[in-house]
DNA sequence: TTTATATTTGTAACATGTTAACTAAATACA
DNA sequence: TGTATTTAGTTAACATGTTACAAATATAAA
């Protein structure tokens, strides 16, 4: 085997690991909570979309949930076979599918709105809520174009 | 449909969105890279903690590359089969399975370790060292046990 | 030594991430 | 009008993420 001669970060060093590792903790305890309603990380963060902003085309949607066209639509066709959504064909533009959140949906929101928040808050705590704000403005600027 | 009453951040200030949405901004690059060589950003890793750390464990690769026993076993069968990697079966433990990456695979790592380097420092400069650490630092704060 | 338990790894099943190709509808434009 | 381009969404194919479970081996306990 070659000898490393790594100018590399150290993958205990390295911002995509970092950016990893961090999003696995913080979702975890959400995953764990979203089990008893029995729907996914992906799906929870569709229907806050959907209960937070209102009914919209799959495109807004996508945008919001920082979820690729392919994904979210296998999503959407899962959302509405468990009726937790509705969708219909935009009567003006007829390429369009405008999606609503259906009440089962909007359960699942209020069901798990409390913990949430509480588990949201936990982080924000950890850090304290001006360390806080800046994590959430250094993460912005990554995200940038150069 | 329910009129919604949230005290929940906003999807657009949400923190594991945030760091959803910077991962994929740093990965983006890195990913474009290694299409050449035919490799996908979680082999990449793999083999790169075998070239920094030397023949290890399935375990050991497991925890440093962040990644989970089943999504590991695909990857290394993979890796094997294109033959970056070598394996063995532990002698003093015959449940261990020894990983050494191969030369085909040090050459991917050698390639691309140039421009893999130089698309890190690109981020570290844009936000400047010092807040470059101290978001490091925030995220190692966030994967603390409570 | 035999049994019970823990550890390491693998497999299965389902959901999502990613890229490419495709369909249908709307728009631009010659 | 007719054609080309763009846009919205879907489908396909492959890789990974996640959980649950199974198999093989090692270790501890009886």
């Amino acid at each position: 085997m070659a000898k490393p001669n790594y100018q590399l970060p150290s993958t205990n060093r390295s911002l995509p690991i970092a950016l990893m590792r961090s999003r696995e903790k913080v979702m975890a305890p959400i995953r764990e909570m979203l089990k008893a309603s029995g729907i996914t990380e992906q799906q929870w963060r569709v229907l806050r979309i959907l209960s937070e902003f209102g009914p919209q085309d799959l495109t807004e949607v996508a945008a919001k949930a920082s979820l690729l066209m392919p994904s979210l639509s296998r999503i959407i066709r899962k959302l509405g076979e468990d009726e937790l959504i509705t969708r219909a064909t935009n009567s003006e533009d007829r390429r369009r599918q405008t999606v609503v959140i259906a009440p089962a949906g909007q359960q699942i929101i209020d069901d798990n709105l409390a913990q949430a928040t509480r588990i949201a808050a936990e982080f924000q705590y950890r850090l304290g809520a001006d360390r806080f704000e800046l994590l959430l403005d250094l993460l912005a600027e990554l995200e940038h174009e150069v």
